[in-house]
DNA sequence: GCAACCAGTTCCCAAGGGGGT
DNA sequence: CACCCCCTTGGGAACTGGTTG
C-alpha cells in the first residue's frame, strides 16, 4: 500500500497525500481533504516505506547507539528502553549495535546510514574513518572536542567516588582498587582508578596501585594476601564480579568479611543480593542515564552541540552484609 | 559520492557502473572497463546507498533479530557475533532489537523493512499481525506451521535433560524445579518443566510440581523447607540466578550443599564460578547456535523451510561445587 | 546505453473563489 | 458591473540513487 495508492483511490494527486501525511508547513489543505487522506490511509492499511522517505529526504531518521564488546551491565537495557522512548517521540528509531573488534563484519552505519551515531566509549580512528567514508556526520563522543571528556562524565566517576565515600565513611583508611583482567576495559579502568585515587587522597586515604583479578585462576587469592600484608581493609571493585571474585577468595581463604575485608561492587547486578554474604555495590538511575542519552542524540541531529551532563546524582550506594 | 559520479568521472552511463559493481549476469562488460570502474569507485570512494539499493530491488538485506525482554543470558552475545558473521558473507547484515512489551515504541521492523525477521521465542498475535501489515513475509519461528515445535527444539530440551541425568547420576531419586518469578518467562518454563518431568519419570525419578522463586522475597527459604520436608535431595534450576537463590538460602538455613541439597543451574554464567559454593550449571555451544541462527535466517529468504534443528550436542553440563 | 521504475518529497505554478476598487 | 488582485487549494514534475528490461 503505497501512497500513491491512496492517492488513487480519492482521486487526487500524490502530492497532496504527501502534503497531509506529512503536515507539510507553507502548504494549506482544506480540512475537509485532510480528513478524507487520513481516513483512506487508516482504511488501506498505508505504512511509508521508509526506505523511500530516507532517499527523498536525505535522513533516515535512525540513530544508531554502539554497545562495546565486552559484557554489558545489566541496567544498560534499561536505559535503552528508556532512550528509545523519548526518541520515538521525536520521530527517531534507535537501532542498537554489538561493535566488535574482528571487524570481518561490516560495520551497521554503512548499512543503516544513520543521522547519529553514538558509542558508550570513544570509538577508534578506524572506525571514525569509516564513519566519515559513509557519510555519517553526528558522531558521540564528538572526536573534534576535547577526547578525554568522558572520563570526567557523571557516568564514569559517581560510582567510584561513592564506593570509596562509603569505605571511608566506614573507618578504612586504606583501600585497594580492583579490576578484571580484560584489555578491552583497560581505558574505562585506568579513568576509574584515577577517580579512586583522587578521592582517596581528598579524604586522607592510602590507595596503591590497582590490581587486576582474573575469574579463573588464582589471581584473587594472590591479591588478597598482598593486600592483608599491606594493612588494606576495603576494597574497592570495578564491577560486582570482581567483587565476588574477591569475596569468594576470602571466604576460602577464611579471612572475613567484613570483619577482616570489606568489599563494595558496582553496577549492582540482580545476583549480587544473593552472594553469601550479600554484596554492596552502586546502583545507577536508569531512566535518567537513558534520557541522557536520548538528548545527546536529539542535540546532535540539530547539529547542537552535547550539552552537558545533567549534574543530577545519578548513582546510589546500596549497603549489604559485604562491607 | 554516486554511483552517477563515477559514471561522470569516466564518461561512461550509470548503468554500466550498476553492472560492474553488481557483476551482472547476463550482462558483458568489456575487462578494461571492469577494471577502470572499480578503479574509479575506490579513489573517489563511492559507497552504495542503502537506501536507495533497498528501494530499487525490493529487498533491504538486513534480517532482524528480535530478542526478548529478559535478561539475555550473557552467552547470546557470543551466538549473535557467530550469526552476523555467517550473514555477513551472504551479503546480509543482522540487526538486533529488544523487544520491549510497553509497545510505545514503533516496532523496529516497520522501520527498517527487513528481509526476515527472527525471534528466540514465538511473537505475540499483536507483533505479527503489524509484521504483516509491514509486509514482513518471512517470520521465524514460522507462525503458520505447528506452534508447539519450539518447545522440542534442542535449545529447549538439551539443558534440562542433562541436569535431570546428572542428579540421577549422582544418585538423588527425588528432584525439584526451581524457576524464576517472572510472567514473562511463563511459557518457556513451562516448557522446560515439562522436559524435567519427562525425563525424570524415564530415569525412575520422582519430580513434583514447580516452584516460582522470586529473588527479592523469602520464596527461596519457604521452598527449601518444603523440599527439605518432601526429601528432595536435587534441585534443577531454570537459571543460575534461581540456583544461587537456592543456595544462597540453604546457607543461610544451615543446610549442607550438596551434601543434604544438590543444586544445578543453567546457561554457566561467568559469576556461577565464583559463587560460594560454585554452582554447577549448563553451558551451551555458542558457535553453534549462532551459526544456526544464520542458517534458518537465509533458509527464510529464499522461501524455503526452515531446515531442522542439528541434533549434534549443543550443551554440556559443567560440575561445580553446589553438585 | 537509454529509459522506466522503485516510493516519497518538495519546488513552483495553475485554477478557482472571494473581496475590494 | 467589470476588473483586478490575492489567497486558498491542489497538481505537475523534477529529484533522491540505484536497478534492470
Amino acid at each position: 500500500m503505497t501512497a500513491a495508492d491512496v492517492a488513487r483511490s480519492l482521486g487526487i494527486s500524490r502530492a497532496t497525500v504527501g502534503f497531509v501525511l506529512n503536515n507539510t508547513r507553507g502548504q494549506t489543505i482544506s480540512e475537509g481533504t485532510r480528513q478524507r487522506v487520513f481516513a483512506e490511509a487508516e482504511r488501506l492499511g498505508y505504512r511509508p516505506h521508509s526506505a523511500a522517505q530516507a532517499l527523498a529526504r536525505g535522513r533516515s531518521k535512525i540513530i544508531l547507539l554502539a554497545l562495546p564488546d565486552w559484557p554489558v551491565e545489566h541496567t544498560l537495557g534499561q536505559h535503552i528502553a528508556e532512550a528509545s522512548r523519548v526518541l520515538e517521540e521525536a520521530g527517531y528509531s534507535l537501532v542498537t549495535y554489538t561493535l566488535h573488534e574482528s571487524e570481518t563484519v561490516r560495520p551497521l552505519w554503512e548499512v543503516l546510514d544513520p543521522d547519529v551515531v553514538m558509542g558508550l566509549l570513544p570509538f577508534s580512528e578506524r572506525d571514525l574513518t569509516s564513519m566519515r567514508a559513509s557519510g555519517i556526520s553526528a558522531i558521540i563522543p564528538d572526536p573534534s572536542s576535547e577526547p578525554a571528556s568522558w572520563e570526567t562524565g557523571p557516568s564514569i566517576i559517581a560510582g567510584p567516588e561513592l564506593q570509596v565515600q562509603h569505605l571511608a565513611g566506614l573507618g578504612h583508611r586504606r583501600v585497594a582498587f580492583a579490576a578484571p583482567d580484560d584489555a578491552r576495559l583497560a581505558r574505562i579502568i585506568e579513568a576509574r582508578f584515577a577517580v579512586v585515587k583522587d578521592c582517596a587522597a581528598k579524604l586522607g586515604l592510602t590507595a596503591p596501585g590497582h590490581r587486576y583479578i582474573s575469574l579463573h585462576d588464582s589471581s584473587a587469592q594472590l591479591a588478597l594476601k598482598e593486600w592483608l600484608a599491606a594493612g588494606i581493609t576495603g576494597v574497592v571493585a570495578y564491577n560486582d564480579e570482581t567483587a565476588a571474585a574477591v569475596v569468594a577468595a576470602a571466604i576460602r581463604e577464611n579471612v572475613a568479611v567484613p570483619g577482616d575485608l570489606a568489599v563494595v561492587g558496582h553496577d549492582d547486578n540482580p545476583w549480587a543480593e544473593l552472594f553469601v554474604p550479600s554484596l554492596s555495590s552502586i546502583r545507577f538511575d536508569i531512566e535518567g542515564l537513558g534520557r541522557q542519552i536520548a538528548m545527546n542524540a536529539l542535540a546532535a541531529v540539530d547539529g547542537r552541540v552535547t550539552p552537558a551532563e545533567d549534574p543530577t546524582p545519578i548513582a546510589t550506594l546500596v549497603r549489604r552484609e559485604s562491607t
